[in-house]
DNA sequence: AAAACATATCTAATATTCTAGATATATAAA
DNA sequence: TTTATATATCTAGAATATTAGATATGTTTT
């Protein structure tokens, strides 16, 4: 858990936004076509609806996410899903709080 | 308070450190020349010193912080001492650990 | 097997951040 | 009142982030 690496995926709102809606899918998203609830979280399709920034950019911003560890994706058949990565989240909240 | 704008302090190495440092100057820094506390903070040569950075940079650094407000100037002479805004590192904390 | 769809990656243009040297300003010391 | 010291601001080059279009990859459907 890199505190820097962290602040720099929430040194944007767009990111900080898709942690936020992430939290309650079911307020924030349609429901997906093939499941009935967002247990793996939401596709890159309704994210990126949501945002209005290109595929590229939300795919990218995904991965950055990714890459430091708050979002976790699931493929499910053509689909990839990202839900929050709630220990680190916590974590990374728990570590400011002693550590900085 | 701005998420948005306070992650992109922390999203450098050098000014966390530099926040770590204010948390406890008489660990950190050297004791000043005219008073005998760090009530209003730490000068900025010795935060330079720390760093190994240029002194244009962090005053910049310093600066950025100060628009953040997680730091508040003193000046004491010819000495600017800078300490931590608690105030608004526990907001900060506070709204990641209910917003985010 | 071909076409369609969802997502990822590549490429590139623009914007922002990083960083230091030079210069300006404010205060203190000589 | 000149000189030294501390800090701030200006300028500019290098590095990184932002963002989208084009293309590639993987999966499903026909």
């Amino acid at each position: 858990m890199n505190i820097v690496e962290i602040s720099k995926v929430l040194a944007n709102k767009t990111r900080v936004d898709i942690l936020r809606w992430l939290k309650s899918p079911e307020e924030n998203f349609p429901p997906h076509q093939d499941i009935d609830h967002f247990d793996d979280g939401v596709c890159v399709g309704f994210i990126q609806d949501k945002t209005g920034l290109s595929q590229s950019t939300v795919s990218t911003y995904l991965n950055s996410m990714q890459q430091a560890n708050l979002v976790i994706p699931t493929r499910h058949g053509k689909w990839t899903y990202y839900r929050r990565n709630e220990e680190v989240l916590q974590e990374y909240i728990k570590t400011l709080k002693e550590d900085l």
